[in-house]
DNA sequence: GTTGGCACTCTCGGTAGTGGAGTGCCAGTC
DNA sequence: GACTGGCACTCCACTACCGAGAGTGCCAAC
């Protein structure tokens, strides 16, 4: 149905209408790319392209643009891998040298996906499913309210609230001792199995405060995964001032909104490779104009977080997912090792 | 100079330009605001508000539009407080109640400031003077690395990497007994002195990772102010499509630089009451045809951080002062009370 | 000091008209 | 059967032009 020519000229046409951000006609694909046939021969072949739906014209005698089924041809079969150049490569070494923690490693990679793709960005903070727990403590505040604190192997801190009903420090301090007794060393997993048995043993006077305490806990090891994703380039979204109403105003409204930006990042990545939602193919509707090209990141046994970036369709898909894998497995290494 | 009539029609115009956002003209002005004169005489009152450099033209034959002059004026002496609306009222306490921690307050300010005042808001994390250091926590990842918790008596935590060369758990454990028994209680003035005497009563064997911690510690407590800042409302950009140019990017550029929004907020507030910097008063180039409307928030004693909202120098002030001073007493004074 | 009148300026919307780019189709060629 | 040159056709983008409308500044009169 698609002979060579044919791709070859839909792979003409999407990068041609990447750079030039015009439809492209006829004539000017056989000048710029040397297709040693007539533009006729071309129309003919773009008429089909345009049958199967992989091109369309925005307007009788205009040019053609490629449609979603194009990209996504171009994509799965056409793109060819377009290496890092030596500035990025460099870029993503110096970029990351001096993370000093967790924290920094997203903010630094959120940047540098951006600065690279030139688009916006967007990172999840790392789920480490593999880390145990390394310490546990509960702070007073005051006679009523407490914080609880805990730390894991890979030097994640949470926080989280606690009503300590006036309990004496004796008490909290007790507690705190069969806390880290009981559960540093333990995975997530492992502590939802534990921290259930570990109720009962409390002795009565602590049981109310230790289900509170519990209870918090297994809150944070349990919600973690959904809790954090940093974003970075917005002001990249002004190369698209054209597109006010399909690109940039949702795109905005979807930064605002941590959820949206999960299930974005959360239903096109979840692999170790690099996944790609064209316009109609995204989970949530306002983006429908808009690509994704996301990655899974962490080592390869164990998938950690996602990470992803978010522009117009019309984008150039080899660059970007290249720079979004490099990134992603540069982060992954750059974790396993630290 | 400037008599009354001259004083209410530049009210006028800027009420009139900011509802209906276009250049407001002679006969418009008398119809609407009942002014009891000819349109001629408005026009010659114009012309002395123009030459005064208050307002302008956009063009001959056009209407006239305040210029920032203008605009501090009517924000200074003509703008009659606007109470909020019960419904305002209503989403600021309805907003607050539920918040459970510092981030979450912080994210909740942000998203009502945001909201009121369909702006952008920015939100400084408070920096708590007064309180008080609570605990202090080394925690050992592996026999490299280490993690330095501080928590605060207002229930912040804070987390700094610390390389632990190799000592042992006893030295740590040491440390960490030192650490609070000497800083659980002090202020971070306090720290400062406090902390440059601690590592002279280390053992020796503990001194080069006493003096390591100590730094860390020294960071965290200094450095702390300039911390961070949460930002909301971003999509309310999209109001101002039609100033891409000298808004939406500029805005959207500063967004992302953390030094740039703690400039703002810090040079246009820094006291308790609001404070608005109109266009080309703004310290930051890029922004100067935009508003930013301030305040401290905190405690009468003790001003504790900025908050704010950035939007086109053609804003409601009087609106947007009221909910911004509405939004900081309130925040203040739910942190005051815990 | 205020006002009505008036000529003037400038924007904005609508209407033609034109050039150019691109197409589809067809008949002819290899 | 695939390719090509030619040609008529369509539609957009641009320009020019015009008229209506809004608003002004100025002036003479009150």
């Amino acid at each position: 149905m698609l002979d060579d020519r044919k791709l070859t000229i839909l792979r003409a046409i999407v990068t041609d209408y990447v750079s030039m951000r015009e439809p492209v006609g006829s004539r000017a694909l056989v000048e710029r790319y040397q297709l040693d046939v007539s533009p006729a021969t071309v129309r003919n072949d773009m008429a089909v392209l345009e049958e199967e739906g992989y091109i369309m014209q925005p307007h009788t005698s205009a040019g053609r643009i490629p449609t979603d089924k194009g990209y996504r041809l171009f994509v799965d079969r056409l793109g060819t891998v377009k290496p890092l150049s030596g500035a990025e490569r460099r870029a993503i070494e110096t970029f990351m040298a001096g993370a000093v923690d967790i924290d920094d490693v997203v903010r630094r990679t959120v940047r540098l996906l951006a600065q690279i793709t030139r688009q916006v960005a967007i990172v999840q903070y790392p789920i480490l499913s593999s880390a145990t727990i390394r310490h546990l403590e509960v702070v007073t505040l005051n006679p009523e309210r407490g914080l609880l604190i805990l730390v894991n192997s890979s030097g994640k801190v949470d926080q989280h609230p606690v009503d300590l009903g006036g309990a004496p420090e004796e008490t909290v301090a007790d507690l705190r001792g069969r806390l880290n007794a009981a559960l540093v060393g333990l995975a997530p997993s492992q502590v939802v199995e534990r921290a259930e048995r570990l109720v009962e043993e409390f002795p009565d006077d602590a049981r109310p405060l230790g289900a509170a305490v519990v209870a918090a806990i297994l809150e944070m090891v349990t919600a973690d995964p959904s809790t954090r994703v940093v974003v970075g380039g917005v002001p990249n979204l002004t190369r698209f001032s054209d597109q006010y109403e399909t690109t940039v105003r949702p795109v905005l409204e979807a930064l605002e909104e941590q959820v949206v930006l999960l299930r974005l990042l959360g239903e096109v990545a979840g692999t170790g490779d690099v996944t790609v939602r064209i316009g109609h193919e995204n989970p949530y509707a306002p983006l429908r104009s808009t690509s994704v090209v996301a990655s899974g990141y962490g080592t390869d046994d164990d998938i950690w977080a996602n990470l992803g970036v978010v522009g117009p369709t019309r984008m150039d898909y080899p660059s970007t997912m290249a720079a979004v894998r490099a990134v992603a497995r540069y982060v992954g290494r750059f974790l396993a090792e630290g």
